[in-house]
DNA sequence: ACACTAATCCAAGGATGATTGGAGGATGAC
DNA sequence: GTCATCCTCCAATCATCCTTGGATTAGTGT
């Protein structure tokens, strides 16, 4: 067989994918990305990272094909290239999940869930069980039955959210609590399964006395089940 | 917020999975482990690697808990720690494939498809236009219309195959061609999306005159799509 | 043309990863 | 017990990657 050069060929080029995810700054990256498109500076900021070296992860991801880049004016906006970048990241999350405790461990210490000490089997009044299915949530927010609450900031509302749901970004949510019906029954989300806002978001609305859950995951989720989004500010 | 560390811990727990599969040589072993268990000789074989380094790279993998061993004996068996790896890797490909256009000019090279010069859009004649589906060959092989012919080595037949399937590996075929009926349609299939082992066997059959098809995709593909896999021998 | 901003490019260092050869553990045959 | 086999562990070399600071390019406004 003189397919020893092609095979090894085609693994070089399923290693330039992998290559491009193997870096935790650059995961945190496409974890932005993936609620919207931002700039070089934003990304920086919201990563930690100095300006260049966030440019170069940058220039990584656009050399593997994940991400593209927009021109506006003197900044340039990123952006993932593509749902399938958003699906594999989210395998590479739940594979993590699934497989390394210590991701277990990591996620409920930053989630702010059980006690995150290590045994985390099942905490009895564990915030689980507050969570409510996406094609439930669907059903009861098109009844009317709850007021559906996006607690990420307004741009990435503004790029993709849950059709009727009302923006207030968690830091504001305590001041603006008045504007959410006072008997309504409150479903909370953010960006994903590994996002804090909606967990801070009901325990805040707990603690003024309102009834409030946290729907599965998040918007990743939700959109790459194919379930429908809108976009444009609030 | 305190939460930076928190969220740098998190985001390299995921990066501790991608920077296992960051990898050419680990990602073949990947694709050899999931079409079943093997020994650390026979993937440094079969990936071209010396037993020293391919034992490397499976304790990397084994460190980042997506492969497990079984020993028997003075040997130790490697397969992969669940299906979720096997789509991610999946996953990998998928992605590959539809953002570098030097992957698909890759494929086709080794798939023997197309010219491989580049300018891949579309060949005529192309081997695209015999693929059977998935349903479609469950529904026809159950009806016994086809006979279905799996081309990969016996092994990887026992580990888990298409129910109903003829196991000739590529290599007999030649010699065994008496054994499929004259005037079936035969639908061969191999390991996956960049398997070579179904092309070639479509091509022998044809220079044979025989009415032969290709399963799209593969195993890989079958049992991520959750259709029936039996295991055992021929 | 000039100043200013946003982002990329370049070079240097320190860190991390891959491969190889040789030593060492575990298991089975005798 | 001894030997052989299969695999892992260790150490050294070499390559690759990440970060940082300074210089450079592209675009905007005056």
């Amino acid at each position: 067989m003189g397919d020893r050069r092609l095979k090894t060929e085609l693994f070089e080029q399923f290693a330039t994918v992998t290559k491009a995810l193997a870096n935790a700054k650059r995961l945190e990256l496409i974890d932005l990305l993936a609620q919207g498109e931002r700039t070089v500076e934003q990304l920086a900021e919201a990563a930690d990272l100095g300006i260049t070296s966030a440019s170069g992860h940058l220039q990584v991801l656009k050399g593997a094909r994940l991400v593209s880049t927009r021109r506006a004016g003197t900044r340039i906006f990123y952006s993932l290239d593509g749902e399938d970048v958003a699906a594999l990241y989210a395998s590479v999350q739940q594979v993590a999940r699934a497989h390394l405790s210590a991701t277990q461990a990591a996620r409920s210490a930053y989630l702010g869930t059980g006690d995150g000490t290590g045994h985390s089997d099942a905490s009895p009044a564990d915030a689980a069980s507050e969570e409510v299915a996406r094609e439930e949530l669907l059903a009861r927010a098109r009844a009317g039955e709850v007021v559906v609450l996006d607690v990420r900031p307004h741009v990435e509302f503004g790029a993709g959210h849950i059709p009727g749901a009302v923006s207030i970004p968690l830091e504001e949510l305590s001041e603006r609590l008045d504007e959410l019906p006072d008997d309504a029954e409150i479903v909370a989300y953010c960006r994903g399964a590994y996002c804090v806002l909606a967990y801070d978001a009901v325990r805040l609305l707990h603690a003024r006395g309102r009834r409030a859950s946290r729907l599965v995951d998040g918007m990743l989720e939700w959109r790459l089940q194919g379930l429908p989004v809108r976009s444009g500010a609030a």
